[in-house]
This record gives C-alpha cells, structure tokens and sequence, in this order.
DNA sequence: TTGTATGCGTTATCAA
DNA sequence: TTGATAACGCATACAA
C-alpha cells in the first residue's frame, strides 16, 4: 500500500509538503495542492491511520463500556452517542463489559495504552475504589450510572424523581400495600431510587415493608420469579414498582398466566419506556428516560475535555417523565 | 506516560529485552524477566497501542458495519460477533451506516487506511458494483445480507427457505388472501424472501396480489401505517406475512385498536423471533434466525482469513425455523 | 512556499 | 541470553 513517500515522488514533491496538503495547512500553492491531489488518486493513496496516531497522539477514538448491546436501553445510549460522535468524527469502540469486573477493568487499560481517547462508562461494575486510579489516565464521563463520592464528570438523571413520580402514581390510584424490584443494587443510583420510593410512602404515612422488596430482577424471566414468590405469600402487595420495563413485564406475563387481573388486582409501574412496555397487552405505566438525549450529552461533556478550545451547543436539562398504560 | 525505554532503564536493561518480555518470547532469563515486571509495575507502564499497530502492521480491531444498533436484530448479530472477538482478543469499531451510502462507503476506508484489519458487513446500502473495488483492500466477510454475484466471504441463512416455510404455515392455515411486508427491499436478500413467498402461494395455486406488497417497513410505526392502508381496502388479506417481528406488531397493535381480532380476521407471521414477538399478547408466530450464531460464524470466517494458520472451532450448518404463536 | 531532519513508541534483525 | 539499530508512516520545527 502507497505511503506519502510514494505520493511525495510521484509529485515531485516532498513528504512535508504532501502532509500540509492532506492536513489542508495554508502555504501550499494551488498548483502543487492539485499536483498532490493527482497523485494521491493515482496510487489510491489514505493516511496510514496508525502512524497519525502515534505521531499526533491521538486516536479519535473512544471506548464506550456497555454490559450488553442486545439490553435496549445501553442500545438506544449509544444511539445517542454515535449521533454526535459521529458529527466530530470520533469512532466508537463498544466495549461489552457483560458485567464482569475483570473485563471493565481490561477495558479501562485502553486509556493507559492509549488505544483510546477517552472513555464513557454506563454501568459501574467495580467498586469505586478499584477504578479510581484508572481515571487519572485519561478523561471518562460516566453517563446514567454514577458514584456520588466520585469527582468525576456524571450525565445523570434524577433517579430518587423518577421512582417518586412512580410510587406516587400507585398511592395516588389508592394503593398502599406495594412492592419494590430492583435490579443489581447497591449502587448509588439503585439508592437513589429507592430513596424516592421510600419518600413517596412516607408522605402517605406508609411504611416499607420488607418481604415485598425484591432483588436481582433484570429481565423478563426475573419478572416472572418475582411473581411466583408473591403467589404464594399470605398477604400479597396490590401494587409493584419496578426498575425496568422487562420485569414488569415478565411480572404481568406470569400474573395474567395465573389468572391475576390487571390493573385491578395487581397494578404494575415499570422503568425505561422501552419498546416492550408499549406492546405488552395493557401496555405498561412507566417512567420515561431521555435516553438517547442522555448518551448526546455525555459525548458533548467528553468532547469538552478532549478540546476544551471548542464550542458546543447547549443541552437542556433532562428530566424523566410518568406514562400512564392500561397496567395501573 | 511511561514508555518503553524508562522501563529499560529503571531495569537496567535494553528495551530489546523488555519488548521481548512485554511479548513472552523466549530466552529471557527468568531474572531479567521478573525485573523487568517489577520495572512495569512501579511505572504504571502500558504498551503504547498506537506504536504497536505501526509497527506490527495490524490493529486486533475489525469494524462492524451496520444499520443501527437499537434494531435489536443488528444488536443480537453484535452480541454473536463480540462474543468471538472477545476470546481472540479483537475489538470491535461499531459504525452505523445509519442507511446512508456514504457513511457505508466512508467506513469502508477504515481499510484503506489500515485503521483496522477487516470489515463484517450486515447490510449493503451501496450498489455493489461500487463497493466492489474495496474489497481488495482487506478482508471482507458478509453477514446476514449478501450478493449473489459478489464472490465474497458470505455467512447466510436460506432467505427463500425462511419465507417459504412461514407463507405455508398461513396457506395451511386455510388462508388465501395473504399480504407481504418487506424492508428496503431490492436486496438479493428481499428477492429471495419473495421468492419464497411466491413460491407457497404457487404451489396453493395463488397468484401474488400486488395491491397486498408493502415496502419499506422496517420498525413497529411502519407495521401500524401498513394495517391503516389495509383498513382503508375494500377487498382486505385476511392474513400478513411480514419481513420482523417490530412490523408485525405494529400491524397486531393497530389492529387491535380497530376492533380486528387476531388471529380469526386477521393472522400475522413475523421474522426474527426476537423478544417482542414472544410478548406482544397473543405473541407472534415467527421465523426463527439464529441470529447470534450467524454473528459467530461470520467472526470465525473473518478470523480465518486473518490467521489462516489457526484452528477453529468447527460451526454448524444454520437454519430458520418456524415458531407457531397465537397471532396465526 | 517548499524541503530537511527528527521523533512518536514499538519490534525485529543482526551482532555480541 | 542480551543489546544496538533500523524501520513502521506520519507531522512538525526549522532552515532555505
């Protein structure tokens, strides 16, 4: 494959002189940029991309640390990304964590080895602690999780809202005996929610109650477990809130199997909007993210560290909002 | 950042013996070995990636072409190739083509520019006669989409065979008056899709009713604004056989609203079987693609043709196979 | 406006 | 078993 020394000779030039041209640098004249132009197009010549890396350290490239790309919501959050990644011509390395500390760490590496430029983090897997001094290699915007000790860029929604409006929206219906499924928890943001939902039953006196908390429900299958152990409890809740559109959805697939009336005997709030919580019979009340908004403005806040000189346009607040379907 | 030379120095040694550390060789005495680690460690140091793509001629990156990442078919096909990538060490550069020509074309510099070692291809937007040319420029493997003329690397499932089987299904079923949705359409892919279709009909003695083929559904508004023009028919098909399982349900979604019930007035076949098929309420009878298998099997090709002197793992032969539900 | 020379951080070849 | 050196392809400081 030619290199600028081919195209140099080729033109009659020298390397120095083709490398303005391919960088668009004034001082060129008309004529010798054609020249260059003719001869590039003869031997079908592109910048080897490592080389420019290396000299101009930098990659144009970021990694995006995801736990799977087949969960909708991390799709629709590179969605987000890519659209304006894509506007500054930054590539994107999707690094699939599948929620393994081991590999989020390996993927973490990419800055040390500068394979990357930059890195936008979705989900934390590790505790803080084993990932803080890996932020000091370059910079990382977390987006949608988030670590409150952390100093660090965080493009977050206001999860203790989200879970509020949900809850809110079940006692508001005249529920009082309601239940809570999250998913991995533990993390600030699972924290967070569960502070708004505890908030909500506060301000109608009410207690949460703990065998109807429920763990570890990420998908449809862990929906369907969830409603298999209220089955057999003796005094069941009326209501279910739950972190992600999936498992209110396995909830009320396994409900209506057992021949529970929805919302009548059993009312479901899900998490996310996603496609799923539309299509499902009733369709699910849930609470709406700006996802892809979200995945914009963490690319922009990156950006802003990568070349600070640059403008950007502004990105509005983002907030979540309650939509209500045929499950409550 | 440390490089490569201050670890030599702090080991006292040439950066000769730390590359061949850093790269496992042999005759590296064990001593020498362990100095060098401990020189590693106290400098935080890590290969720099972009020297080592320079030199060595190959970046451990392939890039992956598709439409978009939130058409859960393109995530699933993802998921199959990261899967493989990941165990050989190989990174993945996600580039929507977002159905632009240009991006397609533009992606496919990567190669050109040595910016990475391969391309898969899940969907041709360009003409094939002008993607043709940069074929040579590096390994190239076709994933899911294909063109019969190309003579490329092509990993594919029986298009013909997959619409056949699901078109029977509905003239078993009694029907007679059967509509067709596809996608973009014009792909050899769309063609053979047709082909089985037209080929049940013929053998059920049915002609193709032209009035009855939609294009260009590709998602779940698509399938609803298809059931809108069927509303507004005098003589309506009685059952749809559609090119996904988004467009299917739209089509049951909107119907439902009109009052149509599924599956006596109307039945749906859809393709993919992904998630949503399995939810909507009555659920959705479907082809089924092994869509992450297909993924793997093209990552193993591309691997193949990248270090040919490695052994495989042998993959199966991949077929579609039907999954009755309750929308036929 | 163009050319010369140097270095980015590795790895491979050859010599010791 | 280890070290010196060249080369990968490019962009920039400096000289002309």
């Amino acid at each position: 494959m030619a290199n600028i020394e081919d195209v140099a000779k080729l033109a009659g030039l020298s390397r120095a002189t083709v490398s303005r041209v391919i960088n668009n640098q004034k001082y060129v004249t008309e004529e010798t940029r054609q020249r260059v132009y003719k001869a590039m197009d003869q031997l079908g010549y592109y910048p080897n991309s490592s080389a420019q890396r290396l000299r101009n350290q930098r990659t144009n490239t970021i990694a995006v640390l995801v736990p799977f790309v087949t969960n909708p919501f991390f799709a629709y959050l590179l969605e987000g990304i890519d659209a304006v990644a894509m506007k500054y011509g930054i590539q994107l390395l999707v690094c699939q964590t599948r929620n393994s500390k081991e590999k989020e760490l390996q993927f973490f590496r990419f800055l040390q080895a500068k394979q990357v430029d930059g890195i936008i983090l979705t989900s934390i897997e590790n505790r803080w602690d084993d990932l803080k001094t890996l932020t000091n290699f370059g910079p990382v915007v977390l987006c949608n999780d988030y670590v409150k000790e952390a100093n660090l860029a965080t493009i977050k929604l206001d999860q203790q809202y989200g879970s509020y409006i949900g809850t809110k929206h079940l006692l508001e219906r005249g529920h009082t005996k309601i239940a809570y499924c999250e998913g991995k928890g533990g993390s600030d943001l699972a924290k967070d929610r569960l502070e708004g939902f505890k908030l909500a039953l506060k301000e109608h006196q009410l207690l949460l109650r703990k065998e109807w908390m429920f763990q570890h429900a990420t998908n449809i299958e862990g929906g369907k477990m969830v409603l298999r152990k209220i089955l057999a409890m003796e005094d069941r809740p009326t209501a279910i809130f739950s972190g992600s559109d999936q498992v209110a959805a396995g909830i009320m697939m396994e409900a209506q199997k057992a021949g529970i009336q929805i919302p009548n005997e059993l009312a479901v709030v899900g998490f996310d909007n996603q496609p799923i919580a539309e299509l499902t019979s009733l369709g699910i009340t849930t609470i709406c993210q700006p996802i892809e908004k979200l995945g914009e403005k963490a690319m922009y806040r990156l950006l802003q560290m990568l070349f600070p000189e640059e403008q950007y346009p502004e990105t509005p607040e983002l907030t979540m909002k309650l939509i209500i379907r045929g499950s409550t």
